[in-house]
DNA sequence: TTGCTCCTCACGTCACGTGAGGTGGC
DNA sequence: TTGCTCCTCACGTCACGTGAGGTGGC
């Protein structure tokens, strides 16, 4: 009963494009259920329409086809609710991002300098309770909120250990590839025993500028480029990671606008003399 | 007063990666001040940096670098502004599409077959006034409200000519490569002198199956599926354009759920003997 | 027999990312 | 002098679109 169709008649049945349906069955997407062994044609099923439907759909809703194949191929119902809503989570994520993308804008575009009060610090050489790891700029901020979480856990076991708030390690090379080593510490005023990724090390001195971020981290390039730019007018740059103080972070306040984050900009050796 | 940055300092300072430097250099979007003639190394002034913020705020809100220059270039504030509102426009149609595909996915995976009635009708040739045109599937649907809105402007000027809903003709090669002819017609019954685009001309006679989509068009591919599966399955099928009939068009209603939309498949000669 | 449909390469698009292989500056 | 930073190709990615050049089916 199901009737056999060319791809051309395919494909004004299911409005894929013919070159996007030879596609599909090239990365296996979607394959015609016969293909003639002599002359290459593709035939399909009128049987296939429903699930043309379905990938056609996800397209437009720019699933990646890789998750399009998860989904079809979901062995219940369970797993792919679950794969779609992950993919609605991430338009989501996705707009929200635009959103504040542009509400960030009108300063910029005004050309509202962030003119931030920049001071020089010798932060010490303390230990440290650390997680680091190879982050890619994307995954940064969730890595951090886990990395946080695992610290937290480990101090909760000797809370008047910890001796400072939530801080983190940005090597250059993580701002000049968007993957490098990240590293998340909390400073440590008494004993307490690592766990899990957690290690207990040192943190080494470091001449630094510093400013204060406020808000949500989307908006922190305006510090680096005020702080940054402050620095190397005055030929003060050194190497070395940036840190970051979380003054008041995501674990403090649900409200973005009283975020504190203290940026730390190192010095060439001398440059506080 | 403006330090010169090296592309690593740069790119810490402003948050963009050392390859999307190069790559915004390459095409001409944000170039160096200055570039050493013999090491090729090149060299940003900390007076770029807010305007590698504005890029990279854009970029993260994925507007293409062609309208990013276009941003940058603005003569005006208005320009730019337009520019800049234009995005976040076709940003948020983007969004209301996806989630009316969200919508529409649930009966889609529950299998809900979209039985619809189908019957079977000759089309007589009609004298129409039409307007034709190569349109891409993405612009197809502004492309027709601008052809009816301009077919009925000139209609106005003898109202009683009329004599049929707005209607369309679909190309096979529309459907199959995703750009092809598209033809936007009202059937006429008496006299009317073409202006604009709009010619005077004839539809051909066409036996057709006929169904009835209920709703927006981004759900027509149900209709079309179901109509095409039934043609198929009896072996029926023609060739020649497709054609709709707006029995309830978005000229009549602002209703999405009171649209209706008649499906005419074409089918081989004699098949409705 | 003539178009028409369909086929398979091969390359282009977009905004970079990923190495490879090599040179100047401190 | 030794790394380190920076450089330029050349190619990969993703989901197709765009021809080119060629063959079977009605």
């Amino acid at each position: 009963m199901s009737a056999l169709l060319s791809i051309g008649e395919f494909s004004r049945l299911t409005h894929l494009s013919v070159k996007a349906l030879r596609h599909y069955d090239d990365v296996g997407l979607l394959a015609p259920i016969h293909v003639d062994p002599a002359t290459g044609y593709r035939h399909y099923a009128s049987a296939q329409v429903p699930t043309a439907q379905l990938i056609r759909r996800f397209r437009e809703m720019d699933m990646p086809i890789e998750q399009v194949r998860a989904v079809l191929d979901a062995p219940d119902l369970g797993t792919r609710d679950e794969t779609i809503v992950a993919h609605l989570q991430r338009m989501q994520q996705s707009l929200e991002r635009t959103q504040a993308t542009v509400a960030s804008l009108e300063a910029l575009l005004e050309g509202r300098a962030a003119s931030l009060p920049v001071e020089f610090r010798t932060e010490p050489r303390v230990p440290v309770l650390a997680i680091s790891g190879e982050v890619t700029w994307d995954e940064a901020l969730g890595w951090l909120g886990e990395a946080f979480t695992e610290l937290r856990a480990t101090l909760d076991a000797a809370p008047s250990a910890r001796a400072g708030v939530d801080s983190a390690l940005f090597s250059e090379e993580f701002f000049e590839a968007h993957v490098g080593e990240v590293t998340a510490y909390a400073e440590l005023d008494g004993d307490v025993r690592a766990s899990g990724r957690s290690t207990r090390t040192e943190v080494p001195a470091a001449d630094v500028a510093v400013t204060v971020h406020h808000g949500t981290a989307n908006n922190i390039d305006r510090a680096y480029g005020a702080l940054g730019t402050f620095v190397a007018e005055r030929k003060l740059g050194g190497s070395g990671p940036i840190r970051e103080h979380f003054l008041v972070g995501p674990f403090d306040t649900d409200d973005e606008d009283q975020l504190r984050t203290e940026v730390c900009w190192p010095l060439r050796p001398g440059a506080c003399n």
